[in-house]
DNA sequence: GTATTATTAGAGTATATACTCTAGTGAGTC
DNA sequence: GACTCACTAGAGTATATACTCTAATAATAC
């Protein structure tokens, strides 16, 4: 593997686990066992290895979200949007946590970020669209259907950050992507009233599955625990 | 005014306006006039002074979310709560920003937030059940509401860092308390599906006064841009 | 082989950051 | 006037951070 691939790689996996602000490029040499001066050839400072980096999550969301306009959605499909929206989360998962200080230091970042939010909410808005063509959900007016696209994106992109907040233990580190996918069960909630009685008790079980369990936040189930 | 309260004020504004990340006590000392000495007379470190801001938003917040037991809720209140809760927030804009970095920082920041979450999640769901109660909404079974009560926090909670986001501008201090209230479009369009059609009108009317605007991102209305 | 280019090591630098230490100052008290 | 004590100035420190520079080595082209 290319030293380049490897600076990314590693740069992904350090941040995931300990936040951006909290490693540097030092850092990201060392784990590498090579030399700062190696990491600066390949790339000009932090905010490039950054930006490539979100070029990949980008490119992976923008493959998940791509809609196919030559059939009917079901509800399969809408369980594969959800799991893999999460799943694309929690690989690039530093990304949302630094988020705004990231944008406010790289205007390339932040003009792309802005696209790909917009590319996302019209995403999520057709999918509402074509649920309520297969009759799964009620159609809705424009209006509504926009703002509750917005409601369900930012219940998606700020889930880990509550899941984090809300933890006790005291390194926010500790969080795996099962809890994560219960972000799942936050988003279908906000479908519930809108479901049409055919659909209701089937997704209501869909739903189900991803409901937060009461018990055993960190546990051995986990894969960041350490 | 006294010095320790100097401190704290300007510190405030600094982390609202730059970010936390971005304000170092030097900062905070050289925009006082006063020396590093002198603020670490009166703070052992940052994040005391964070911690004690903190402290002060949670009362604030504590105080506007108290609810009234001896009688019925009226749209009115619902409209005071949230506007309330948006003043608030903007306030203390800098908190949410970089909430993950500061809980991960101190243990006794982590802990008290975590009980405030708490205490604003049994809030919300107890407002819904007045809500309820009122006839403005329709009764929803304890699950259901407690999962709205959620989304409707991640909502509130995040707004703002949606809003600085999806800004073009290249500093994401450019941001109105206008626009910040528009959150509160959002957090009705949550409530759209579950009115009761006696106050269906009204509280779409409510929303619509918080539509956000088609244009105009960044204009003389702005108190923060510069 | 020789020339060129890509890659790497590693010491070094300028700046920043959180925080400390010492030496006071000035207002009140006895 | 001596004493106390809350408060303040300002120089200083240890460490970190992002990044640079030079020189060397490996890979490739001709």
């Amino acid at each position: 593997m290319k030293t380049r691939d490897k600076i990314l790689l590693s740069s992904l996996e350090l941040f995931n686990e300990r936040g951006e602000r909290n490693v540097t490029t030092n850092h990201i040499a060392a784990h590498l066992a090579i030399s700062p001066g190696n990491l600066y050839y390949h790339f000009r400072n932090k905010s490039d290895i950054i930006y490539e980096i979100f070029l990949e999550y980008e490119k992976l969301v923008d493959f998940y979200l791509d809609i196919p306009e030559d059939r009917a959605m079901t509800l399969d499909d809408m369980a594969f949007y959800l799991e893999s929206v999460f799943d694309g989360l929690w690989s690039y998962r530093f990304f949302h946590r630094d988020l705004e200080y990231l944008l406010d230091s790289d205007p390339r970042l932040r003009q792309d970020y802005r696209e790909f939010t917009n590319r996302c909410l019209a995403a999520i808005s057709r999918i509402f669209e074509k649920l309520a063509e297969a009759g799964i959900i009620e159609p809705q007016e424009e209006g509504l259907r926009s703002a509750m696209s917005l409601n369900v994106w930012l219940v998606i992109t700020n889930w880990m950050a509550f899941l984090k907040t809300a933890h006790a233990a005291e390194a926010s580190a500790c969080l795996t992507l099962t809890e994560l996918k219960q972000g799942i069960y936050q988003v279908l909630t906000l479908e519930v009233p809108y479901l049409t009685p055919a659909y209701r008790e089937r997704v209501m079980a869909l739903r189900e599955k991803y409901r937060p369990a009461l018990h055993g936040k960190c546990d051995q189930d986990s894969e960041v625990c350490k």
